[in-house]
DNA sequence: CGGTATTTTGAACTATCTCAACTGGGGTGG
DNA sequence: CCACCCCAGTTGAGATAGTTCAAAATACCG
């Protein structure tokens, strides 16, 4: 679909008024740097759906995401696509190391893309050291997202994945509110990005809305209405352990440490085979209270 | 489980003969900064097992692994861990920006670690900031290798994932021999790394060994009889699909490049539910070559 | 408005997990 | 040296979450 082309490319790239001023690398720049970086870039924009760049495709720029929503998209060698990731403003796109894409991405909202190519890049890099530091916290930063993205997939079912991502849809909301999510990304996105089927989504968000967390408004909108609910959905492991954790544990065999339920030999079976160190749970569980 | 401790902290970092030298890191070094990381470091050696940082832990110090291989392991809220990726020699491990620890790491071979304070890493990176340049490809690198991870395990059974798994713990071996894997990790923790039970690991194994691809020598030791068949096992999403495409196509619509079988209509549907911009996968395929 | 794309629902199917029991090697202590 | 235990690995059988296929319902669009 090489027809869908940017809109208009503009070269007057005015920063002071670009959301991404506040996020990621951009907000490293001084005055200076942030001055020649935008007469050295400049930004594209992209309606939605439109390929920004094509996997296996050469790299020879670099980006960082002005406005709206990418899909990091994966083709695999079956042919079937597999959403990665989403970029939003502040995230770099294209990797400053890399000749090829290793990834295609696309538009998955209209987006602005201020883009540098890969040598400006590099001599914009020479000529201001100190936002060598920036880049590489924000190169850090989306190491780490996807390191966590890594770590909400495992051992969560779909449900719990879906209630997760809807909890982190609202970043600063307060139990008592019921705020609005609209769900920008269609549903075979959405899905993909969850790792899980259209149709189990579908089921997933209707079920999250039948245990009574949210309200159904439209396909592409919904309304929290027990964020507590919903962020309780996210949590646990699995049902059973989490309903056995919450209760004041029926009467099992006392100093039994290991997480509440599951008759006696089962646990001690599981626990042996479950995790080595046991004993350092304990000690390393304080760090999860951050 | 704080009893195991490193065994002998050494501060006579001898980088020569350190295998280290040649990857990640170490290799951008050049003889100046080398002496400097050597004197400003220290090494520590864990024996198998060992922990080597606990999760939530203060994070004072970045490493370098030297020898062995660490486990990056994530404990959640329900209390399981979940290997998240074998780290080997020349990964960085800690997070040079972040004070405390998200994940803990553990010696899951016996292993050596060039750990330098924060602060003189800091300092060390002040002092040569060429080095900065080789630091950030280290990273990136690493950031590389878990995109990596996460496309090889999304789309793939299990069976999938664990010949995946084998093929890329043989770099160069040619189809024709019969190259030897000795597996290091035991079943808990590979399955863990591969998402999946101890059990379903140990059959999906079997199943290979069935499937004439490997032989099972002992349990942690196996000849690979057939490389190629193994990289068949690992390659496809789906055998239906894998199989439609290894034969010869009985004579499907002539122009109709969507990847051979699967009857008309439900190839339609499918690949119409299945990705959007179905015109890009033609020109983006060709990348996939490399 | 008719046609097409997306979303939703239903029902059968299956890969993987869970639970449970068995095996075999390696150490330990009698 | 043997009996025993313990633990990692293996095997079996049943349960289940999630997929697949198919079709209805709804939204979208010229």
């Amino acid at each position: 679909m090489s027809s869908i082309q940017p809109i208009r490319p503009q070269f007057d790239a005015k920063c002071d008024d670009c959301t991404a001023r506040q996020t990621g690398l951009c907000s490293a720049f001084d005055r200076d740097a942030l001055l020649d970086f935008a007469r050295r870039s400049y930004r594209e924009t992209y309606r939605q759906g439109a390929e920004i760049a094509a996997q296996g495709e050469a790299a020879d720029r670099i980006g960082i995401v002005a406005s709206g929503l990418v899909k990091l998209v994966v083709l695999t060698e079956g042919g079937d696509e597999h959403v990665l990731q989403i970029l939003r403003t502040g995230h770099l796109i294209g990797d400053p190391e890399r000749e090829v894409n290793g990834f295609s991405s696309e538009a998955a909202t209209e987006t602005t893309i201020c883009w540098m190519p890969r040598q400006t890049w590099h001599g914009f890099l020479q000529s201001h050291p100190q936002i060598f530091r920036g880049f590489l916290s924000a190169l850090n930063r989306q190491f780490e997202e996807l390191q966590m993205s890594v770590v909400k997939m495992r051992g969560r079912s779909t449900v719990q994945r879906l209630a997760l991502w809807l909890v982190e849809q609202l970043p600063g909301a307060t139990e008592g509110s019921t705020p609005q999510i609209r769900i920008v990304l269609t549903r075979r996105d959405l899905a993909s990005l969850l790792d899980m089927t259209v149709e189990t989504l579908c089921r997933a968000l209707h079920q999250i809305e039948e245990r009574g967390a949210i309200r159904l408004l439209a396909p592409d909108h919904l309304a929290v209405t027990d964020l507590g609910r919903l962020r309780r959905l996210a949590k646990f492991q699995n049902e059973r352990i989490g309903a056995a954790l919450a209760e004041p544990a029926p009467a099992p065999r006392l100093s039994d440490f290991d997480r509440g339920a599951m008759g006696g030999k089962a646990t001690a079976m599981r626990s042996g085979a479950g995790q080595a160190p046991k004993g350092s749970l304990a000690a390393a569980f304080p760090g999860t209270r951050r």
